[in-house]
DNA sequence: GGACATGTTGACGTACATGTTA
DNA sequence: TAACATGTACGTCAACATGTCC
């Protein structure tokens, strides 16, 4: 049972590998409690498992946190998955593969491909009851280690723009809303600056194994001025009602046009050993020359 | 039988959810006077509220809150139920339960259906008596988030038409008219353009509990170019002469050819879950073929 | 070869057809002075005019008529060559063909193909000598009829980002800036909203035979939110210190990565018929999923 | 060879039977020149050939007019099939079997389905070469009797938005428009206020048989307060400079969302012999609830 | 300069919404 | 009141436009 593993796995991005190691739709099985035994490998052909790995931090592989309840770093949300006391997982229902479909999860990348502006199905499931009051977050991170300082956000001109802004509840510059019937929250951390969105926890309905949230992106993974190519992570956690994690699940999400096209693609390069890492810059030019300086001076001025 | 529910129900559209929870056929009941008591949160158990919060989280958004007498923003009106000083309540008769009614209202959806052109009779009460000189203003605003900051007009095909317009009193735009023996007076308001009728409130005859008011609409709801398929609330409210308002109420309309076969498929509709909220579109994703737009528009709103 | 062609050629948008007519890198040449004689038609056989005809019927609709200093609608600059009183010529250096060229004119096309921030040189002929303090204005404006009432302005994200805006002359919204010796004037149209720039006329260099102007383009054509891959043209006029036009040339201008690739493949297309006239939606059917619209403005635009 | 067959073929509504008499996709074949004589039939079963009716006025099929070169009455522009001087004949390329083909054509119904804004490519033949300086001319008529004397428009919702209007060179009332190459110009006849297009012909491309026209039609036949479902015919027509008629084409288009679906539904209905004439009433009430009062008084005010 | 990444266009299909006819 | 007529929503796909990487 070696924790932090998915630090890597989903992670903070180890020397760049894709690891097809998942096991369906699921990220954390039914029997992981509190300490995370390993999933059961439901997968054809699992590849390693976690106890292959020879080191802690280089080990992949879909697993808990060293780092259970609370975040190492103030400023780097952890990634680490964690099943906590009552068995939080998370999964995606069986996603259309049609090259087209709004959204499609590939369990094998563990990554999410979904439209702009789409909502998407999330389902969760608790092994034990929480008390009352919990809360589903979902948070955005940077998934490359260049960039997991940065706040996940909108770019201007979706920010700006009117549609999807006016008389929504959601900040314009907030990249994950929540919607469906329970009322969101959208919450921005005082000091990080991190966005997030919040809904009630609330057990599935009766004859129902999950409880959905509708996740939707506001903008591409593609957008100029915004993430700009850059993958993310997307951090769903369940908390208390003052903010103790008490279960957090991670997962690869890419905003794009065509989500069949780009999976396909990526699934492809995985398998023929070239990782498709999100095609912004390797080398350390000036930056793309529409975007001419440092991108980075440009979206995060001194505060 | 709480007066405050409408606010949820048939209010500014709140992530959407149908919340079958009326009684009968009244707006309003008579035990609420003033303060009309908050509504009861939908949720079956409430959010943490920000002052709740133990991080330096603060939440984003614009919070809804329910309004008394006067309206949050200017160009917002507002749909909170409001009982008022005079205890204001508004019910509809029995309606003919036939298929070709020419209308019908459902109480468990809160929502009239009622044919273009056609009288409709709404029924006031006041649980006391109001100073003399009191108007009742109907009001159209589009029920939805996105659409709420447009003013309901009639479609050009109607306005410009001649029929019904010739000779009448009220402005060929206006969408909602009140027929009847009481003069009615067509406002536009000189700010946010908005329309709506006023007529003199009268009690209710000797021998009958409520006073009648005839509205009628002048076009369908699926109106192109128009409310173009977009839901619409109906505001109704009693103010004085120098326009403070004394009570609201509010309820959906749907103004089609056949109001008893498609309240009959909003309620089937509502029961199997699957919300039948207006066919326009919800991904905003194209337009209709007819009805194009240089994407001018779009991308640079005037300045 | 007369100086006229133009008008047709990359005029106001007759329907759409590219007419390859030109005549090497320059637009109006010498022997040209005032009138601009009147463009050939392009069709094969002039349709017969209005006074022609026998019957009672009447030509509807905006005609198309050259209009020499003095634009006819006060919105829509014109686009009409004029040499003018002074014989004013434009023409380009011999370009690059490289692929990777910064900037690169195609006289079949009379196109230019420039890169984001780079500077073109184009150079300015003059048969007579102007008076003293006459000015060189370019003003960017749309192509296509559908678009040409919209002001061309820089996309937000571009217009927002620090680079390029901080400590420059040039108000980040304006597409052109004009580089080099003289200082450039930043101009916008009171009535219109027209962004324009201006510096001084500056006679040759002795031993030089043409004025030359560096332009640059602040915006991508395909920029979101901005020009959005519509084509566009850029007048470049002479202009006594009052404003009088005293001449004016008009040419295609297309910002891209690629200008040698881009070009190639215009001209390509031209050859084969194919017109490639900027990918910008012919139906108008949708939007580009990732700007979305309410459908407000589209149906009821501000009164 | 009898004339003015075609006046009820596609023409002007004897009692309406659909007559499936067509030869492919072509109006008039080669070998007719001046006088017309019929048509090869290459259809595999043709019903009653124009010989077998025993009524000039009754008889049906793809046939000449009585009145050549000019129409009856002035008000009522002659639909009669023309070779003329110079065998002009029309014809449809293959079209699109799909269901939402953008248009399709039945040669079995003489009918032409098209979506609205999209082009349709008609292709037109001359036996012999015109004169120079001919030109086409497109006419749309009602083909109800008791619809044909009222001038075919667009609605007031397509006429007065801005869509497709601003900027055009075609006058927004005009249902029928000209798009490629050639300059179109659009006509209205002064007495019988008729709207047309007109385009100078021109020769086929070297190398090909036909000219090709590109019409596109600004309205749906279905269009309330305009076509209003009512059935159209298009008049083609050759025409010299001063405006004598040297040959005419003519067959029914519909302008609809599903040309394919259509098509499909009326070839299915015309099989079991239930013609689908357009579904405007045949009884005579007051009017769709919609638009309560004759129509006829509000589209077509005195002028 | 070639290969690639990735959004857009526009054609199409199915299911449905909704007015009209009878 | 049922059947129909007919537009709309929206998912899907292939071709392409166009910036970026290297
Ligand atoms: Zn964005
Ligand atoms: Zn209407
Ligand atoms: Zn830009
Ligand atoms: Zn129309």
């Amino acid at each position: 049972m070696s924790a932090g593993l998915l630090v890597s796995c989903a992670g903070m991005e180890t020397p760049s590998r894709i690891v097809p190691n998942s096991q369906g739709n699921c990220l954390g099985s039914t029997n992981a409690l509190h300490g995370n035994q390993l999933p059961p490998m439901i997968a054809p052909t699992p590849l390693h498992t976690p106890s292959d790995s020879t080191s802690a931090e280089e080990s992949e592989g879909p697993m808990m946190s060293p780092t259970m309840g609370f975040s190492m770093t103030p400023c780097i949300p952890s990634t680490a998955e964690y099943a906590g006391p009552y068995g939080f997982q998370l999964c995606f229902q069986q996603s259309s593969t049609a090259k087209s479909a709004t959204w499609t999860y590939s369990s094998e990348l563990r990554k999410l491909y979904c439209q702009i502006f789409k909502t998407c199905p999330i389902q969760l499931k608790l092994v034990l009851s929480p008390p009352v009051g919990c809360l589903i977050r979902a948070m955005p991170v940077y998934k490359k280690a260049e960039h997991v300082t940065e706040v996940v956000k909108r770019c201007p001109n979706h920010e700006l723009g009117r549609d999807f802004n006016e008389g929504q509840v959601a900040p314009p510059s907030h990249l994950v809303r929540i919607e469906g019937s329970s009322v969101a929250r959208y919450m921005r951390d005082g000091e990080s600056g991190r966005q997030s969105v919040l809904v009630l926890y609330e057990p599935p309905q009766v004859g129902s194994e999950h409880t959905t949230v509708l996740l939707s992106f506001m903008c591409n993974s593609s957008c100029v001025g915004g993430m700009n190519r850059r993958p993310i992570l997307l951090i769903i956690s369940l908390e208390t009602h003052e903010g103790q994690v008490l279960g957090r699940r991670c997962f690869e999400a890419r905003v794009c046009a065509c989500p069949g096209r780009d999976r396909r693609a990526d699934e492809e390069g995985a398998r023929r050993g070239r990782g498709r890492e999100g095609a912004f810059r390797k080398t350390c030019r000036a930056g793309p020359l529409s975007m001419q300086v440092s991108r980075r001076r440009r979206l995060a001025p001194p505060p």
